[in-house]
DNA sequence: TTTTAAATAATAGCAATACTATCATATAAG
DNA sequence: CTTATATGATAGTATTGCTATTATTTAAAA
């Protein structure tokens, strides 16, 4: 038995539902295996047909160019982490283990079940280290706020301020320390792989185990508890 | 009087020194001037010849790409950055108020004099806010880190974990505390401009006080002193 | 001063990218 | 069975990201 997410994202980053089809979730399945390989800047719709074994045009009537793709990728990924967060927190009350498996949902982000049958989300989770900060770093982002487009990554921001509001109703950041604690969990993951000289952390075989124990050491630290 | 700042960067980064000649100069003068305007994206080296009255494959031959002219600007604010904290903390001796300066030098980088003639450091800082993540978050970046690429910004932020650690000598992640506050400077302007739903943060008229305020507040609660 | 070298400008061209358009074919729905 | 819809195949165009060539200006050396 398994369950299937239904991961609803804003209407307008798609020309078309890529979850509504065979060649869309195609497109979403190839286009992550292809930016974690190439990376987004070499990653374009031709090479994407190609490996998928479809055509250029055919992608385009999905998503009008590859940023649009990479919103929609990132905002499935801010979704999921919602959602992840969402399932293990059900039956907690302290506000202080939430945050604990929240920064584990940020760290680690991946479930053996459920899960979507075309996204790898180990993959998907290496491609928004990488590349996610590219999706609203454009001068394009008001235009696009506007539209909803970073819906889901205020979404879980909020629900993440939320938390620590309830940790210490009298933090005066709540806002900017859910922010930081998801970014800078992909940066210094992203940092110990390719820029060790910027971190303190070791990262073994994708085990984060390091980042998660640092993100708990701040939040305690600036929140005014005791891990 | 004026006294000129001797930027000391990488030579692998260029293929002719930019600081060397009037043409050179105009290169970085017109192209923080252009990305700033267009963003990373749009920009590319005809439109920065045109602009400057020069030819595209005259920019060639100071630049390899435009990459690699971001990393040229992006090091140039690291180091320029790491002057500015040298100057303004040479006479003081507790590490509490350096930390200030720095967190103070990376909100608002500015001075006013003395300053690089050809240079608008307020521009470079925005240029940097909005794309400075990109100079090295692409597939390359472990190549040009070998080739020395990224020093100036390790520079600085081992400056800073020194720092941290006069403060703190037992404290666990300096590296990590130095370079999430500079990202998170950058990233907090840019959120309190564009997607203010992500922080606390409120910006008026490029006056950053309230970024400032808020690096002191958590520098001070993860190394356990009071403001 | 003359000559020679170096830097820049002017122009052209080429391969790849980022699309758009057209038409044929397959599939599914009415 | 007919018609709408999705996809494939192919072509084409404007822009981008360069490289090459030659001419012209400027600076340095003889």
């Amino acid at each position: 038995m398994s369950v299937e997410i239904k991961i609803s994202l804003n209407e307008g980053i798609y020309l078309k539902d890529p979850q509504d089809s065979p060649l869309g979730r195609n497109i979403i399945k190839y286009s992550i295996l292809l930016i974690d390989e190439v990376g987004f800047e070499a990653f374009n719709f031709k090479k994407l047909a190609q490996e998928m074994g479809s055509t250029e045009a055919s992608v385009y009537r999905y998503f009008e160019n590859k940023h649009s793709l990479l919103i929609y990728l990132v905002s499935w990924y801010w979704e999921w982490v919602a959602y992840l967060i969402k399932i293990n927190t059900v039956n907690i009350d302290d506000p202080k283990k939430k945050l604990k498996i929240i920064i584990n949902s940020f760290v680690s982000a991946s479930v053996d079940n459920p899960t979507t049958e075309y996204i790898d989300e180990n993959k998907l989770h290496s491609v928004v280290i990488a590349e996610g900060t590219k999706a609203y770093r454009t001068k394009e982002v008001d235009e696009e706020n506007g539209k909803g487009f970073f819906k889901n990554y205020k979404k879980l921001i909020t629900m993440v301020a939320g938390i620590i509001l309830e940790i210490n109703p009298t933090f005066e950041y709540p806002y900017s320390l859910a922010s930081n604690l998801f970014e800078m969990s992909n940066d210094h993951i992203y940092f110990a792989k390719h820029l060790p000289k910027l971190t303190d952390i070791k990262v073994e075989e994708n085990k984060y185990a390091e980042v998660e124990k640092m993100l708990n050491y701040f939040s305690a630290k600036i929140l005014g508890y005791e891990i």
